[in-house]
DNA sequence: ATTGAATGTAAGAACGCACTTACATGATAA
DNA sequence: TTATCATGTAAGTGCGTTCTTACATTCAAT
């Protein structure tokens, strides 16, 4: 493989750019995402990606695809660890969600970049994560009607995506927290909002 | 005051280029903040910014510091008005975070741009803010052990921006969500987060 | 073996950006 | 009035960006 890559034809190249992309993304955000630099991290003219993405966006929804798909998996399988209880399985799944947008420094920005309807496959993939959510909201808050179950979800997402994005800009109270702190703290925090949710006068 | 605007000397072009610059970020974003734009927004050429603030991060510190200063002068008479009772405050509070966030079109990515010791003045507001929500998480969950407050504001601070950025980025469940009602999920949400607190066993 | 398509390179156009320099203007103070 | 200085302009430097164009190389099918 080291050698194909070395030859003229690179033979794969655009999976590496692809990696390459979330690689580049993990060490300076979505916002200093560039082809150019993707193109240099791949030992490749700054022309070539242009050769299988027809431009930016493109290569960055890829990117975030794939992104998505790798979160999507690891909250399955931190559910799928849980065990059958449903607030467990929703906790832990919302760490899962916290500790992989750490690891690739990936936050609310990407949702930002990518909004809009001509990023099919990438909004494919968010209405995958949010059915998956859906689903494990219901279970947890069984008392919840079909309507509240959207409104619980968001207030989820939003303390999942509050602190992947809290970590992500160095922005704690107490600094020197660890990536595992803090989506210990998200599971933690997704309790607290069922518990309190189930106990609210309706 | 017009007059003078068109004059040579605009006479207040200092203060004019941080209102512009907060005018400007809400509409593109921090992101979308250059000291060309605002030049240009001002009715001024664009080199000159440069004779009030030494670089771009001056100027973009300089307006922070008078968002966040506006910030918590909503925040604290949000918590006024609400009345006496704690977690009525905080409630209170945290959805006039997301309010002013959300006119002014500003999210976490002010706190990742201007992350570091050189930025004082900054610093200075945070830390005014950190300090007000530590007093208000206080009040609101008494049994909380000086270790724990900041673990919850962290949590509440979390579900605020979390609000905040998902708004700001399109990135909510059901869509057409209007700023108010943004602001009153994340003030129903600080109450489950509260009262699910409250009954953790230790 | 030859040819054509796919895929790479090198170079550069066109743009926006932060910031600088030389000069113009106008307020202020002697 | 005149000199000084703060504050504006015009123009430009240098960089990084996206994306294009003309050409080079290699692979694959005939």
């Amino acid at each position: 493989m080291s050698e194909r890559e070395r030859s003229y034809h690179h033979g794969d190249l655009r999976e590496t750019l692809i990696r390459t992309s979330l690689e580049l993304i993990s060490e300076v955000g979505v916002h200093g995402f560039s082809v150019a630099k993707v193109a240099k991290r791949a030992g490749v003219s700054s022309g070539a990606p242009y050769r299988h993405f027809p431009d930016r966006e493109s290569l960055l929804m890829e990117a975030g695809v794939v992104f998505l798909n790798g979160q999507i998996a690891e909250m399955r399988s931190s559910a799928e660890a849980a065990g059958s209880d449903p607030v467990d399985r929703l906790a832990s799944t919302a760490g899962a969600y916290v500790r992989y947008a750490v690891d690739h420094f990936i936050g609310v920005e990407l949702f930002g970049a990518l909004r809009g309807a001509e990023f099919v496959p990438f909004n494919e993939r968010k209405r995958e994560m949010i059915g998956f959510l859906f689903s494990l909201t219901q279970d947890a808050a069984p008392r919840a009607t079909w309507s509240q179950i959207p409104e619980l979800m968001d207030v989820l997402l939003a303390v999942s995506q509050g602190f992947s994005d809290m970590y992500h800009q160095g922005m704690f109270a107490q600094t020197k927290l660890g990536r595992d702190e803090a989506a210990g703290r998200a599971t933690a925090a997704v309790r607290y909002v069922i518990q309190g949710w189930e106990l609210r006068e309706e």
